[in-house]
DNA sequence: TTAGGGTTAG
């Protein structure tokens, strides 16, 4: 140890450092290389180790002259096992997390101590600086003093200040700092990769992902779960099976992530596979997992097996009493939404805003006028929650279903925030089931400024004015559609066979099993017809004669896709259909007799909510 | 003793 202190040294004079003395020491001296000649000299003559004051020394060194750097470096080694800096840190751990400005006051506090900071004392630091939106340059002076002590080789810490960049956004430096890092790890892509993701520069950080040398389990989770975030699901779904092709063995987390993929695409099969491996690996323990696992059935349209994953929980929060409950109101089962919030409240578990997005829905799509008022009121009088644009929306549509028109207007115009396209949305649906025109105009003025593009809208004012008679009324509709470059969205439904997505959409005619889908249709219209089913071609927005319209009509994805999963599927077998629009009315009708032709259950998630034929009626009991 | 990914609405 003495030998290398003695490193002859020739640090130039630094006049601001003339007759200087340590503190609580009696070492005084004129210059850096003066203290470090003392310091030798001290260790030669065989003085005991804590009047050497390594760190000490070291700072001084290290705060005066570039060329005194490595000798302050060297000596910053020999102080770092210190049992008292260690003491230190576990106090910036912990405050780090709990109070990160009290962190950075201790930090301050060893600073001016006789200790230095080591890599661990600045790791915990930069945490606190990452966690406080005001911290960026107390960060970046932080980045100047490790610079400073020579900590700049060091992976982790560099680790670190990439990640206190990327947090504060400053995505220049943290990139500069990610590039210009001697060595990089797996963890400095995934720092980078993570950002990238958050703010959906998918490409970037996916080209991060190609080019990194080695990928952890992280990598992989962090690319998945940013395609679920940006609504991209199937290449989530892609590069899970990638994952595993590659060995690379699923966490929790990814599982997580990979759920909520499926439960986006529907992704049944797929879903019941990683519910198996979780519990497989006990991952079914994990909260998160169970609660994004009762999302997937939900919206999978099993809500049995729902159910029985939330009565299996061994602990429930929130999100799990308000994902089933919502589950509940979109499948229809609105009394078991209601019932389910009774037993949450005995169990004293508070209702958040989304609890009450759940219980307002069911409310609107059973009609439980007075009973969806009072949970508006209890939210904000009991618990505390002021509105969000959602619960107005639930509020518009419950008011609107009613056939309170006037009323729901009214409590649009009164909205402590600016109404948004689902609430306008909300009372032109109303709108047209009282046949209102004038409410549907109202609405109409409001959403071709907020949603212009929206086709739907266009297609219910039609409606409402050919319901009302006023023919010529409907054509401007089509012709403003057209001036605004508005172009109708093509319906499709997905339906998995064997494992294998089908998928069908409105008029295209390129299923490889077209002609024997036609025909059985056909069979089946005579079948309906003898029912008294009428073709609703009131839905079909297109100028062209009755007959055109009935088979335009006919090619709706939901119904080809209905035909086909019959021809496909053993007697008895549910049917699961996915579509991206709402059902419509003329689809309605002729699903729910097919279901009592056919003797099948066919469930349909359309993009509100879920419609379960059986036996010639449906679960939203038309009410939709 | 230090860094990186996750849940319910719309």
């Amino acid at each position: 140890m003495a030998s290398s202190c003695l490193t002859p040294l020739s640090s130039p004079l630094c006049s601001q450092y003339s007759s200087l003395s340590l503190p609580n020491s009696n070492i005084a001296f004129s210059s850096p290389s003066h203290l470090q000649q003392l310091h030798s000299l001290l260790i030669k003559s065989g003085a005991p180790i804590s009047s050497l004051s390594f760190p000490q020394i070291a700072s001084v060194c290290a705060l005066s002259s570039p060329s005194a750097f490595s000798y302050a470096r060297h000596l910053f080694h020999r102080s770092a096992d210190s049992p008292e800096i260690f003491l230190w840190n576990t106090h910036l751990n912990t405050l780090s997390s709990s109070s990160p400005s009290d962190a950075l006051l201790l930090f301050n506090r060893l600073l001016s101590s006789n200790l230095l900071p080591n890599t661990f004392s600045c790791s915990f630091a930069l945490k606190a600086c990452s966690q406080l939106s005001h911290c960026l340059l107390t960060g970046k002076t932080i980045h100047a003093l490790i610079l400073k002590l020579g900590f700049d080789p060091d992976v982790f810490l560099n680790n670190t200040l990439v990640h206190m960049y990327s947090s504060f956004g400053a995505m220049a430096d943290a990139r500069l700092m990610f590039e210009k890092m001697p060595k990089s790890d797996a963890v400095s892509y995934n720092i980078m990769i993570a950002r990238l993701t958050k703010d959906g520069e998918m490409e970037l950080a996916r080209e991060m992902f190609d080019v990194m040398p080695e990928r952890s389990v992280r990598s992989w989770t962090s690319l998945i779960a940013g395609y679920v975030q940006w609504k991209n699901p199937r290449e989530a779904v892609r590069l899970f099976v990638e994952m595993e092709e590659v060995g690379v063995r699923p966490n929790e987390v990814t599982v997580v992530a990979v759920l909520a993929a499926c439960a986006d695409l529907g992704a049944l099969d797929l879903g019941k596979r990683v519910h198996q491996y979780g519990n497989r690996f006990g991952f079914l323990k994990n909260v998160r997992v169970c609660n994004t696992l009762i999302d997937m059935y939900i919206k999978c349209g099993c809500v049995q097996i729902a159910r029985k994953v939330f009565d299996e929980m061994a602990e429930r929060t929130v999100v799990s009493w308000s994902a089933m409950i919502h589950g509940y109101a979109i499948h229809g089962q609105g009394d078991d939404a209601l019932e389910l919030f009774e037993e949450m409240r005995k169990a004293g578990i508070r209702p958040n805003p989304v609890t009450f997005v759940g219980l307002l829905h069911a409310c609107s799509h059973m009609g439980l006028l007075e009973q969806g008022r009072k949970f508006f009121q209890s939210m904000i009088c009991d618990y505390n929650i002021v509105p969000e644009i959602e619960h107005y929306g639930c509020m518009v549509d419950l008011l609107s279903r009613a056939g309170l028109l006037d009323e729901s207007l009214d409590f649009i115009k009164k909205m402590q925030i600016k109404p948004n396209g689902v609430v306008w949305g909300a009372l032109l649906g109303g709108a047209r089931v009282y046949k209102r025109v004038d409410m549907g105009e109202e609405a109409i003025r409001q959403l071709i400024d907020l949603d212009p593009l929206n086709d739907g809208y266009y297609v219910v004012l039609s409606n409402i004015y050919a319901d009302a008679g006023r023919f010529d009324d409907a054509a401007k509709v089509r012709r403003l559609m057209r001036n605004k470059g508005v172009k109708k969205t093509p319906g499709w439904s997905t339906i998995a066979v064997d494992g294998v997505i089908h998928e069908f959409v409105a008029g295209e005619s390129d299923h490889a099993q077209v002609e024997e889908i036609y025909r059985r249709w056909d069979d089946l219209l005579v079948e309906l017809r003898v029912r008294g089913y009428v073709p609703d071609t009131s839905v079909v927005l297109l100028d062209m004669a009755e007959s055109e319209k009935e088979s335009v009509l006919y090619r709706h994805s939901e119904k080809l896709a209905v035909v086909f999963g019959l021809m496909s599927t053993p007697p008895g077998t549910v049917i699961r259909i996915m579509k991206n629009l709402r059902v419509c009315n003329d689809c309605h009708a002729a699903l729910k007799l097919i279901s009592e032709i056919a003797k099948r259950e066919i469930i349909v998630r359309d993009r509100n909510r879920f419609h379960c034929f059986r036996d010639g009626v449906c679960s939203c009991r038309d009410y939709w």
